[in-house]
DNA sequence: ATGACCGGTCGTACCGGA
């Protein structure tokens, strides 16, 4: 299958309902082809579809109520959809937290990981399990074969180069070795962090905290990965992260992940 | 300064985020 998906954006917008038209019209000015989207906090009824398919996208959602939720939309296509772990599946993996399309040739998937709250907390044990769970997913559906894009919000940073202080991580969740070892499992699939491979100097960030200052002082993390099959990684030449969107008037705390490939059409 | 935000909710305090 030819590929002609270009460029393929994650972004955790935090509230589809608050920022529908600033993220349609960031798609359009800057021409993306595919949007991976996380934490639209909303179910389907609620969806804006209108606002997308006026900004020349087709877009599938997965949500249920006010937490979690995820979207891709496209405008090269948006096929074979897949919403949530394959089956039926009892709470709390059935939180809406991952969907897959096919876009332009790739397989794409919207993640977003469970949080973990606390190493002590119960949703930390949910966090590692959901991770392994989603290892499992890809592996039976192929998609470490396939031309794939598994991106979006893992809320861990894989290396202490990921973290603007890692000494104030050292004890917290999204730094500890047992998240870290769940994102190397996927990377020892075959997925590629297209992101580390672009940009390898540490301090490359995708979101920052909203208190006061935090972003103007640079205080960020790395959480929001691309991870490609050999195929995309191979294919992509550049990966960018949106900063100036992180500093818009009323943005969402993460800023868009961009991987840009050299199309096969 | 153990401070500071933001989105959502049958809300006007609290939960969850990271």
């Amino acid at each position: 299958m030819p590929r002609d998906a270009a460029r393929i954006v994650s972004w955790n917008i935090n509230s589809i309902r608050v920022r529908v038209e600033q993220v349609c019209e960031w798609a359009k000015a800057n021409d993306a082809d595919v949007v991976l989207l996380q934490e639209t906090k909303c179910g389907d009824a609620d969806f804006p579809f209108d606002a997308f398919t006026e900004a020349g996208y087709e877009v599938a959602h997965h949500g249920t109520n006010h937490w979690n939720g995820v979207a891709i939309a496209s405008r090269v296509g948006l096929e074979d959809v897949a919403r949530g772990f394959d089956g039926a599946q009892a709470p709390p993996f059935d939180e809406p937290r991952l969907m897959a399309a096919t876009c332009g040739g790739v397989r794409c998937w919207s993640v977003y990981v469970p949080n973990g709250r606390e190493l002590w907390d119960p949703h930390y044990a949910f966090k590692l399990v959901w991770l392994e769970r989603l290892r499992h997913e890809l592996i039976s559906t192929g998609s470490t074969d396939l031309a794939s894009v598994v991106a979006g919000d893992f809320n861990v940073a894989p290396t202490d180069d990921d973290i603007y202080m890692p000494s104030r991580w050292k004890r917290r969740t999204h730094a500890s070795e047992p998240e870290r070892a769940g994102i190397k499992a996927l990377v020892d699939l075959g997925l590629r962090d297209v992101t580390r491979e672009h940009l390898p100097e540490p301090g490359v960030y995708t979101w920052w905290n909203y208190r006061p200052g935090q972003f103007e002082k640079d205080h960020g993390l790395r959480i929001d990965l691309a991870l490609c099959s050999p195929s995309v990684a191979d294919a992509t030449h550049t990966v960018w992260i949106d900063r100036a969107a992180r500093g818009a008037t009323r943005p969402s705390d993460h800023a868009p992940l961009v991987i840009d490939l050299t199309t096969s059409a």
